[in-house]
DNA sequence: ATTATTATAGAATTGTGATTCCACAATCAA
DNA sequence: TTGATTGTGGAATCACAATTCTATAATAAT
């Protein structure tokens, strides 16, 4: 160890993260991703390797973060229905909060390079999985008999926020993916 | 009109589908889609401009197709439950049938292109609402009573069937598919 | 048959963008 | 302080892919 990096790496994968969830990871270029983080191309060769390094870094934040946010949504627990409805709700929130209706990183890029990169499937599952455990984690009322159910109603109201998302992108307006997030969610039984 | 086309455009138009759900739209190469449809880029340049107009033929017709998918599905009408269920399991083993787990081309090309070009978001939202109509008007039990409970449960369930699609890129299996497509069918109001 | 028009093949152009190189700066170890 | 090591800025490659160009072929109309 010499000398120590000047740049933020945060700074740098934020700049980086807002760029390829807007444009998308093949029509994005470093050029772009070092203007707009100030940190010169040969840094982020020198720290990542290459784009795709740069992309899987940038990647696997995002998707832990978005774990994160299914976590706080359903912290506080109660009836399965009142989880699900929270749960929704809180993806509802976070699609109509984005700017350019550009929906949800982790989805996009399953889209453009779930086909020939396996990496990416491997860790949008992982994510996945992490999100249905979050959710059915809070979905047991602690007696245990009805795991299966539970984590089968888990795993579709994971599919179904993906669906939202989904929507979202279309140009749905918020209240339209509320209703539809409250509508799902009081369709779970009590 | 003096020379006619040599080649078939609906063959043209099949491979250059293939290619663009396969890789992407910026990740395809005109030339890939020459070589595999046989047909010059100098015939397809003459006949869409560009990329972009080829793809928009493309996307066009495969959103169509989705639609028309869709009908078929729902085509025989029945109780809400076995509407729901019939729609759902179409599009799951629609995706089941898909190699490398590819999705869906509209799905695929909104996460890749739809925060940057209007044109995808608006013909992907077109198709949307007909997906929705065409499952709503075989919801309907005639009386028209509870319309606008039937085209919230048919948006709710064309999202739901598009966080399926979204869960089979993510390589789950057949049977997982198909059981959450019943699962979803049988929580709807008899 | 001749002409005007559109299609095709394949080479040439051109721009872009990933990646590499090189010279120089900063820091750690001695 | 000196040398080894690693970061940085910016120019130089290098390949690829979109698009255009040029010559030639096919066909409809006269």
């Amino acid at each position: 160890m010499a000398r120590r990096r000047e740049f933020d790496e945060d700074q740098l994968i934020a700049s980086a993260t807002q760029v390829f969830w807007s444009r998308g990871y093949t029509a994005t270029s470093l050029q772009e991703i070092a203007r707009r983080s100030g940190v010169g191309t040969s840094s982020i060769y020198a720290a990542y390797g290459n784009k795709w390094g740069l992309f899987l870094v940038v990647f696997e934040r995002y998707c832990a973060d978005r774990v994160a946010l299914v976590r706080a949504a359903v912290a506080v627990g109660g009836s399965h229905r009142e989880v699900a409805t929270r749960f929704l709700s809180a993806i509802a929130e976070d699609c109509a909060g984005q700017p350019e209706r550009r929906g949800c990183l982790m989805l996009n890029s399953l889209g453009e390079l779930g086909s020939e990169h396996p990496e990416v499937r491997t860790i949008a599952s992982r994510t996945n999985a992490a999100m249905e455990l979050a959710v059915r984690s809070r979905l047991s009322n602690g007696k245990g008999g009805d795991d299966i159910d539970a984590s089968s109603l888990a795993a579709s109201l994971v599919a179904f926020s993906q669906g939202l998302i989904a929507v979202s992108r279309l140009g749905a307006d918020d209240e339209r993916l509320h209703r539809m997030a409250a509508l799902a969610g009081s369709a779970v039984a009590a």
